[in-house]
DNA sequence: CCTACCGATCGGTAGG
DNA sequence: CCTACCGATCGGTAGG
């Protein structure tokens, strides 16, 4: 699949949602309140209580608006997959058409960094909060993740065939390796000490060598 | 702090720890399912009766063994990070005195990965349920943590003054970078398939470039 | 190591 | 969106 056919997907995926609540909306409060517990507190320790004390209203109200607990922690996680795809690919058509495709993976690894420690507590969510989710909804969530992890294919592919990446090396050992890199700077990158886009570059640097220039 | 000072200290530290279940005592079988436990399903589901059927006791003996949940989670976790803490300083003691910087690398993180991955689940646990741990837990077993890291300070040092790290990347994001790899491989490994010593090999190629020799 | 229990909290519901 | 509640489960304890 090429990242155009991506973009049509993830394009496709994101119209068949229907609903999408207002900002202000009951409903985005509820999921802006559990994405943050999502990420800093992780799923059990997001309880509809919890949920509902930083709403700012009872319990038993947030099932005026969710089935389930499950339904709205699902919901959180795949706008947050959704959100760093878009941010990546956004990143990756801003670049000029002459961008190498090392400069093309570092852009992916600045997006990826940026949408998740700084953007969004969905983003950041879906990321650290997935592992320890409950089979079936680990398993429901995995098919938008999925679809993300694609774009990362394709770049080791590119940047493979640039050379880039040696030749004996496992593309997929090289995404997985990068994926690992970025995915776990959120258990210790905290704002306001090294900038997100020297982290970047040293991680693209260091994985890729030099930029061509 | 040069890396056998780091021996000392953590050899210092083991003993501190005076009570050192048998094998096949109930407290090793207690923390033995913990550790399972919190690999598998997290901290928060990690229950004291989930722990008791694991064992084939009732709920209430654990406090027959440990005072609380958090002693044997605590307890689980720093025996974890001090298993991989020796696997990575023996796969570096056992090389030939020969070896480069870059050898000692890439044998640490075959090291990391083999005891995170296949031979343990205490090593598991500690990497993958340290996050949402609660607030004080995580900070006493931070502790611990810091000391390992300590080691691939050290590897990245040296890695660096043999060339092969880039002179204007940060050391600190190449460790980190490489910490993230070998840290979430327990997300997406699955054993028999991709022999660890080829993801190994893999990392410290696409990180450190070919093998001089 | 077990029985029996505690106060608290969980996800979710009835009825308004 | 609230009150009031449900059955289940949590970490932990008393007393044996």
């Amino acid at each position: 699949m090429t990242i155009s056919q991506a973009v049509a997907r993830t394009a496709k995926a994101s119209a068949a949602k229907s609903d999408t609540p207002d900002q202000n909306s009951g409903a985005r409060q509820i999921l802006n309140a559990t994405a943050w517990l999502l990420r800093h507190r992780g799923y059990e320790a997001t309880t509809t209580r919890a949920i509902a004390e930083r709403v700012g209203i009872k319990a038993g109200s947030i099932y005026h608006h969710f089935p389930s607990k499950d339904a709205i922690v699902e919901r959180v996680i795949n706008e947050g997959v959704l959100l760093v795809h878009k941010a990546v690919m956004s990143a990756l058509d801003a670049l000029p058409k002459k961008a190498t495709p090392r400069d093309r993976l570092q852009a992916a690894i600045k997006a990826h960094l940026l949408s998740s420690l700084e953007h969004s507590d969905y983003t950041s969510a879906s990321i650290r909060a997935f592992a320890f989710l409950p089979p079936e909804l680990r398993k429901t969530c995995r098919v938008e993740r999925r679809r993300y992890e694609d774009i990362w294919q394709q770049l080791m592919k590119d940047a493979s065939e640039a050379g880039y990446i040696p030749k004996d090396v496992s593309l997929d050992a090289a995404r997985l390796m990068l994926l690992g890199a970025v995915n776990w700077a959120g258990e210790w990158y905290r704002p306001g000490r090294v900038p997100i886009d020297k982290i970047a570059t040293d991680f693209a640097q260091i994985a890729f060598g030099a930029r061509r220039t």
